[in-house]
DNA sequence: CTATTATATATGGTTAGTCATATATATTGT
DNA sequence: ACAATATATATGACTAACCATATATAATAG
């Protein structure tokens, strides 16, 4: 998977998306539901950044039944990855990136990890 | 100087801004002129994109004589040089990046580095 | 038919780019 | 030293393009 560093920073440039990719990073893999919940958005204006995302080649997608899951790129090159985990140190314990892990994790009925699909 | 990432991020959607930045990042020092013939943009235009890096508080400026100076904030966090680094490797010698650095280097008349000032 | 996700359209806000002008410094002539 | 001019940079005003959000609708799975 080939990116561009203008592809890469316009698709970091929107503060829902950088929420969504640092989520990814630390979960390996996300339903739609579970980001909806995690970030407090719409259920319409995360699918629509999650299409930018994946168009960017950023993300994959992986249908499972009614859900679909979404995981950063298996193919993304390493200096995408060096980004997105010296952002994930940078931020560190600041907000909303902490209160949108809490809101992941105590989320009841998470499809898929909950029942161990 | 405290960074947000979204701050970051902003600054660096835009593929001009992010240039300047790669830029800087291995010139230490340069003046609007410089910028200018090796970015090919007009004087008001880069101009502006410095003055929303500064105001991001990315980069510092100098005042020397007739020539304003820019250069990587000297109080940058470490996380956000880490950033820029990787972006350098994984632009590699990709467009326009290369081209940029070419123009800049075979500049004639270049203040400061030419007669030493 | 219900639940989950994706997309199309319209609207409002933001941003970039250009031109003209302002400011600051240097230089030249007297 | 003073006045006039030239150069480098910054900024205000305007237009055009882009981006994000909300609402509504469509598609897909069970």
């Amino acid at each position: 998977m080939k990116i561009s560093a203008d592809a890469l920073y316009a698709a970091m440039a929107h503060p829902l998306r950088l929420r969504a990719l640092l989520l990814l990073q630390q979960e390996a893999e996300l339903c739609v539901c579970e980001l909806t919940h995690a970030l407090r958005v719409s259920q319409p204006m995360i699918s629509r950044h999650l299409a930018q995302l994946r168009q960017a080649g950023l993300v994959g997608d992986r249908r499972q039944g009614l859900w679909v899951y979404y995981r950063l790129h298996e193919a993304l090159p390493g200096w995408v990855r060096g980004v997105l985990t010296a952002t994930a140190e940078g931020v560190g314990p600041g907000l909303p990136y902490t209160k949108d892990r809490a809101r992941l994790v105590s989320m009841s009925e998470r499809p898929g990890s909950a029942c161990g699909a």
